[in-house]
DNA sequence: TGTTTGTATTTCATATATGAAATATATGGA
DNA sequence: TCCATATATTTCATATATGAAATACAAACA
């Protein structure tokens, strides 16, 4: 069975005793807060022989993932989701292991450019095969059709949540 | 636009310098990362006039959803899905708030009882309005044949993901 | 020009989470 | 009984993340 039985199982209960509890969007939160702390522990410990974070990958794949290899610290802030000052201190972490360089931007000196550098680029080709194996690993009990439905619905989902 | 678009973006480029990278669980993945993060700090912000957590009130929740309102700090770390080392945390802090009890068990003194205590009862009965205003409203824009069939999917990937 | 307001990033103090070792107890044989 | 091994929890050092203040520059405008 699932490890995700016994939540299911305490919902039931939070709902019997709370009539105006809403089960569906409850049952939701709580999976996906299972399905990250998964998600993130799987990458950390595929990631682990090259020394890096799951946090620190998902900055390399931004850089590597943009026309230019190139990205500001606020905009990694947005698309890898953490706070600005979370960023500096990765991107501290990456320039230290030699993998990203920061620069200051010429066209607006408040800014700084953080790219990947030759030494990066180089260990995300190293990676790549099994982080590809894990990716596919995680999907591998599914169809297609399904997982383009779950991402359509998913897609839903994050809209919703950033209605306020 | 969704927030999500520039992340797509990067996903295609990703994809079309690693021929190998399956789009589909990549996708999948940086959803769930998007979702648990508005998910938190909604929750956060939602609770911060109660003074707790979204990890306080994850096992405050676990607590009220177990008959006799009791379960060990291993049983907790399973359900809400910490390490126990942050459980004993959590637990100091809401044992100090009063909102939890904590007890030696009768039957093997290795194992700890944390109970739900009157106060905390009370808090949850408090917050639950506002809580149930916020699931309510994550959900607000899908039907619910959407959601169930979500949930159903959503379960199908975290067996996957356990498998390894 | 000088002033105000806004944006980008970093710093720093604090909060939160983790792994590994330490402690205490249970369980199952020899 | 004694010992070895396993389980439950906590402690502690360290890693990671956050909010708020500080810094630096840009842009708009009187």
């Amino acid at each position: 069975m699932s490890s995700f039985a016994p939540t299911e199982q305490r919902l039931a209960v939070t709902c019997r005793r709370q009539p105006a509890f809403p089960r569906e969007p409850a049952v939701l939160v709580r999976l996906v807060k299972h399905l990250h702390k998964r998600v993130h522990d799987a990458a950390n410990a595929t990631l682990k022989p090259w020394g890096i974070s799951h946090p620190e990958y998902n900055i390399l794949m931004m850089l590597y993932g943009t026309e230019g290899y190139t990205l500001n610290p606020s905009q990694l802030a947005e698309a890898a989701g953490e706070k600005s000052a979370n960023i500096t201190r990765l991107a501290d972490s990456l320039c230290d292991k030699g993998l990203v360089e920061r620069t200051a931007s010429d066209t607006d000196r408040r800014k700084v450019s953080l790219s990947l550098s030759r030494e990066g680029l180089a260990m995300i080709d190293e990676f790549m095969p099994s982080i590809c194996a894990l990716l596919e690993r995680q999907t591998a009990g599914m169809k297609p059709a399904e997982t383009a439905q779950l991402e359509r619905l998913l897609k839903k989902f994050l809209n919703q949540l950033e209605q306020d």
